[in-house]
DNA sequence: CCGGTGCAGATTGTATACAATCTAATTGAC
DNA sequence: GTCAATTAGATTGTATACAATCTGCACCGG
């Protein structure tokens, strides 16, 4: 056994497909009612429609596109009101996370956290908002992981990733970067003090300032903007209503 | 427009497969490493493998089977770890299920509660635990959705219904059934004194002790039974380490 | 002029065919 | 006799072919 290389996983197959649609559709690369079209997608990945249709499926079950039996698949960008929601339970979860790492959290994991607030710190200073979005989801991921459950931290890093396009936005606002940076070092310093309800109270609200700095946001883009007046392409399943 | 029946959607295709895959998973139908040879289960359902590869991939997503990119896809039944993680979270939801719903429950829902409550009480002077099972499914699904945010509502309808098999075996438990009862009360009481910690304890203990009680029963099966020592088929990927 | 019927094009869903890769068994060498 | 390499079978991944359904327009009748 010389070298074993644990998983040379063979580079891999055409969910690449998969990502690179859910990476279009999170940059907004698609309105909201817009159909996918296979054949379409399929030469433009160079490929048959099976790879295409594959992907697609995975999609669905993401809830990224609704599926209709007969008629193709269509992208389901999240309303305001869905977006409000998601960040309520991503507030929650990253509650959730903080208190557990409040008791779990190691040593060695603090100092990574204090590493990223410093290098936050440094795209504060520098004006560099792409810097610190990418320090800031490090030091995020630090505290899912440190809850100690696997479960929770795949969870909070699934909701993070479909709320990552949104959450980048906010981050323009004036002033808001180092407002989010002091809020980052409460957090650290909760975890410090082993406060789980600290730890907790503090992420929540992070991310609940997030959200309402978001719709601000939007809500002054709309003001000034053309009235977005999306005509929503008829939703599949609205809710799932059901007489018990 | 005579009767437009709105969703006439032609109730078939095949990710009627995926539903029935999962369930012969959720089922036990499946060990944990088990391969799910395509071309068989294609002539189990009578059809030919491409409409089993796509129920394969959303399952995939889902997590309950992994995809090794040249080998197949194997079942991923949770181990005890996992489980109790899961348990974890599901607890955490609830709870904040709970206390979102403490604020926003109407008065109607509340009688319905009280209503399941009833019906579970029935089943327990019945000893049906089946039906106890049932009308428990419902009080916890209706606090979800008076938690007034329909994101969360699935994000806990999901969750539950993946530790669905395992939360009934509690259930047999000498005298669980009326404990639960009680404690199911006792969330009623902190809902109708709108006491949003009150409830979201509540809920959070009542979960936590069905996954106490469920490993319970579980270690006393491994004492008495065969040592289940499961050869683990080579999970293919544990965590995911990232350097940053 | 308006509404319904039917047909043509297009699109999804399924089946089959083919290529690439992996598994394992046989065979050969040390 | 044991270990390794090669080769045959089986299985996954992709492409293509075909069937079923839907969409929209033209045509026809009232």
């Amino acid at each position: 056994m010389t070298m074993n290389t644990p998983k040379p996983n063979p580079p891999k197959r055409a969910d690449q497909i998969a990502k690179s649609l859910e990476d279009m559709i999170f940059q907004g690369e698609f309105a909201d009612g817009d159909r996918l079209d296979e054949q379409r997608l399929a030469e433009r990945f160079g490929t048959s429609r099976t790879p295409v249709r594959e992907a697609l499926q995975k999609l669905s079950v993401s809830g990224l596109v609704a599926q209709i039996p007969q008629r193709g698949v269509f992208v389901q960008q999240p309303g305001p009101v869905e977006l409000m929601e998601m960040f309520e339970v991503m507030a929650e979860l990253e509650a959730v996370c903080g208190r557990f790492a409040a008791i779990r959290i190691t040593d060695e994991a603090l100092d990574q956290l204090r590493h990223a607030n410093q290098l936050c710190q440094q795209a504060v200073d520098e004006g560099d908002t792409d810097g610190y979005y990418f320090h800031n989801e490090d030091f995020h991921r630090i505290i899912y992981s440190q809850s100690g459950n696997r479960f929770l931290e795949q969870e909070a890093r699934r909701l993070s990733r479909r709320l990552r396009p949104f959450r980048r936005i906010q981050l323009r606002l004036r002033g808001r970067m180092r407002q989010s940076l002091d809020e980052h070092l409460a957090v650290v310093q909760a975890l410090t003090d082993s406060d789980p309800e600290g730890a907790g109270n503090a992420l929540r609200d992070h991310v609940a300032v997030q959200n309402e700095k978001f719709h601000h946001l939007m809500n002054s883009f709309e003001d000034r903007g053309s009235a977005p007046e999306k005509a929503r392409a008829e939703r599949p399943e609205g809710g799932s209503r059901r007489r018990a």
